[in-house]
RNA sequence: GGAGGGUUGCCAGAGCGGACGAAUGGGACGGUCUCGAAAACCGUUGUGGUUGCAAGGCCACCGUGGGUUCAAAUCCCACACCCUCCGCCA
């Protein structure tokens, strides 16, 4: 959510930030008109108020003094006050909900850092490692779907039947490397971040604060029944993890890591990906998480971005880093750096870690502070990354360890999780 | 799922229709005293909205949402959460 007040003092800075996303900027204008309205109306709401709290305070007063004929006839004036403050006070509250409403759906504005561009096909890549198309053999050009199969260490078929369309299932090495992976990204951020074991069925404030609602209610499972929104990713339970408070500065940034399995309904994109595991409803992922302050921001993404881009290129897989631009970051992105790593067998770049700063944007939502030097309170600012994503890491992964004379390798950084054995197949 | 008890400021805890943004104690911060510290004493100590150049003014907030009243932390209703007991259960 931006600031209100911002919105207020300098609406042409913020309509031009927007504009460079490339989306219509007509709602800082309603912003502001119905911002302009509930002020007025508040005032004036204000005002009745502490008229009827005075006049109430000499009804008091005259009863005590034994007056009280003299008390009905300011109890009849205070009355009909009320009965106008009461209207006022419904029509601004309306307003203040409509203004919230808007205000939700109105998406973060880019860092000025943030490459122009229309969509995901203006993302520079800032850089590539390991990358060489003659290096892979014919062995290695195999999709991760035919040689899960062949080994059966994939069933999908069965996963299907269980679950229906989209949802998958590891057997085997397939099922032991996909828990070793997450042991691994959780070991090797150990180091500065805090492990949390999160709920993964939220409530719609917690969606909310993220960003995921309400505009994005299409995209999440809900459990009708008790209200409860299956988490897309961690970050949505982790960030809610200090709503409602004001942190201590020193203890900034603070920063959280979780394995979870997250849950997304992938509509509109029916009939894409659908083999393999590229693109599935449920699915697991370390998220590393940070709450900062603004100084402290860029070099939080840095680092976030350094951790997840390291943990792939450990596995010795071939990887890329790109940029997001302003036509493609997300709603709630100020900036973000997506990894995508390659996979020989489908020769596609799959992303398998997004990295975003926030700026204050969730925080406000979640009402999440701190105490600035100079006094008051401030919105923190949030960031996150993926910092490894099973299912395309797996991909990958099978399809670059697969052996010219058969089997399928366990890259080394992960033999310690894998009780002995070196073969994944 | 059933029965009962609870939810007040950073914490503990009083208040149960009118002068209560809220006693008291603790903590924290500043000061006096001291060579220094402790103790003692004095003072300060919430968040948000709006208005104002400012000083300040006004308004909201005692779990949440409604209601009663001239007036609600205080009365009524609903809901949420916490605690105890019973049931069920990994």
């Amino acid at each position: 959510m931006l600031d209100l007040r911002r919105i207020r003092t300098e609406p042409e800075v913020v309509v031009a930030e927007l504009a460079r996303r490339g989306m219509d900027t007509s709602d800082i204008g309603h912003v502001l008109d119905l911002d302009e309205l509930h002020r007025r109306l508040g005032a004036q709401r204000d005002e009745l108020r502490s008229e009827v709290k005075s006049l109430s305070k000499q009804v008091g007063q005259l009863h005590r003094d034994g007056r009280s004929d003299e008390a009905e006839a300011v109890q009849a004036k205070s009355r009909s006050l009320g009965e106008k403050e009461q209207e006022l006070a419904t029509e601004a509250a309306m307003l203040s909900n409509q203004v919230r409403d808007l205000l939700l759906r109105i998406p973060n504005t880019p860092h000025p850092d943030s490459p122009e561009g229309s969509s995901d096909a203006d993302n520079p890549v800032v850089r590539i490692h390991g990358y060489d198309p003659d290096h892979f053999g014919d062995h290695q050009r195999i999709a991760h779907w035919d040689l899960g199969t062949q080994y059966g260490i994939l069933d999908n078929e069965r996963a299907v039947k269980i679950s229906g369309a989209m949802f998958t299932m590891q057997r085997k090495g397939g099922a032991t490397l996909a828990r070793a992976l997450l042991q691994y990204a959780l070991d090797r951020n150990a180091d500065a971040f805090e492990e949390v074991r999160p709920p993964t069925l939220v409530t719609s404030e917690t969606l909310t604060a993220t960003g995921q609602l309400p505009k994005f209610a299409d995209d999440a499972y809900w459990v009708e029944r008790d209200d409860l929104w299956c988490i897309p990713t961690a970050e949505v339970p982790l960030t809610s993890i200090h709503r409602d408070e004001i942190l201590d500065t020193a203890d900034l940034p603070m920063r959280f890591m979780a394995a979870t399995s997250c849950y997304r309904r992938e509509a509109g994109s029916a009939g894409r990906d659908t083999r393999g595991m590229l693109r599935t409803h449920e699915f697991d992922k370390v998220e590393v998480f940070a709450y900062a302050t603004p100084q402290q921001a860029p070099a939080v993404l840095e680092e976030l971005v350094e951790r997840a881009e390291s943990g792939i290129r450990d596995l010795g897989l071939a990887y890329r880093v790109i940029e997001i631009c302003t036509g493609d970051l997300g709603q709630s992105h100020h900036r973000s750096f997506d990894i995508e790593v390659y996979s020989p067998g489908t020769d596609q770049w799959l992303e398998v870690s997004s990295v975003s700063w926030f700026s204050d944007y969730q925080a406000r939502r979640g009402a999440i502070r701190y105490r600035p030097e100079g006094g008051g309170t401030a919105m923190v600012h949030t960031l996150n990354g993926s910092a490894l994503a099973v299912p395309r890491v797996w991909a990958a992964i099978v399809e670059t360890y697969h052996r010219r004379d058969g089997g399928i390798d366990v890259p080394d950084v992960l033999l310690p999780y894998f009780r002995g054995s070196d073969r994944i197949a």
